[in-house]
DNA sequence: TGTGAAACCAGCAGCTA
DNA sequence: TAGCTGCTGGTTTCACA
């Protein structure tokens, strides 16, 4: 559903859901000039096109005792879509892994791996990557800190 | 505020709300064993105390014009404090950097970078590496599929 | 815009560690 | 005693006409 051409008024809605999903209707409507029940059919419509894709809490990490971070850079044996696929499968079940993206370059997937402690990450990289015959090489990145994290996608009028 | 000891409940509830944060506090209660007021008494205290960070909607880019995600390993030239400082507060106000982590290893930060096009994503470099001399070397992967794509942090009893 | 339904929130009492 | 539960009434927010 791509470009489900928004006004500026949806922009505005948008920019303020996502970094607080719970902005009531009535106070965004003050902001952008809007009734309350107008926002709402807007955010309503926002969701069912797909839009809004989900609205989800935000866990600390630390306060759940995920204390590591890690960037990987993963570098696999041959190219071939079903061992990609077997891949891409296997990083969706893995709790472990926070993101996964597939991207060009020397690199075939860019990881975000969460994790307690290094031991934990220890026994993520064998059942990922040494148990893995296709994986030709990877490479770690500690994170030190998580200078800015989200999801949050640029709007022009945002 | 880290370790906020959370029993078998609490990361029961948490790991719904990772998830879908608009879960009402009756259905998780018959999920988990508990009455919806105490479910909600548990949501509060879990924002309160911080291990809710924040709770947010999740754009779709494409619905939005974002059409294309970069990961960037971003090489300062000197490591001093003062030029770390500079490039945070120059990344946490840049809308189109969804992501930055300050990384150890060959590379200083590691950036996810959301833009509407290739247009878009040269403009970015020029304001943020290549006119800042401090920047001694950048890697652009461009991404092709968005494999894993969220926030959600592994809990023991998720 | 307004009305009905639904979800959330605060106060109270009882139970358990 | 401290902390948590379930219950209930009052309020806010939401959804639909």
């Amino acid at each position: 559903m791509p470009d489900a051409d928004l006004d500026a008024l949806d922009q505005a809605i948008l920019s303020r859901l996502q970094v607080d999903s719970r902005t009531i209707a009535e106070s965004i409507g003050a902001q952008v000039g809007l009734s309350a029940a107008a926002v709402q059919r807007r955010i309503k419509r926002l969701r069912e096109t797909g839009v809004i894709a989900k609205e989800v809490a935000v866990v600390e990490p630390k306060a759940v005792g995920a204390h590591m971070t890690f960037v990987v850079s993963v570098e696999m044996e041959r190219e071939r879509i079903e061992v990609l696929e077997a891949f891409r499968k296997q990083v969706l079940t893995d709790g472990a892994v926070q993101q996964c993206y597939y991207v060009t370059g020397s690199a075939d997937f860019v990881l975000v791996v969460v994790c307690r402690d290094m031991t934990e990450f220890e026994a993520f990289t064998r059942r990922m990557f040494f148990d893995n015959g296709e994986v030709r090489h990877f490479t770690t990145s500690v994170v030190m800190d998580r200078v800015k994290v989200g999801l949050t996608v640029p709007l022009n009028g945002g």
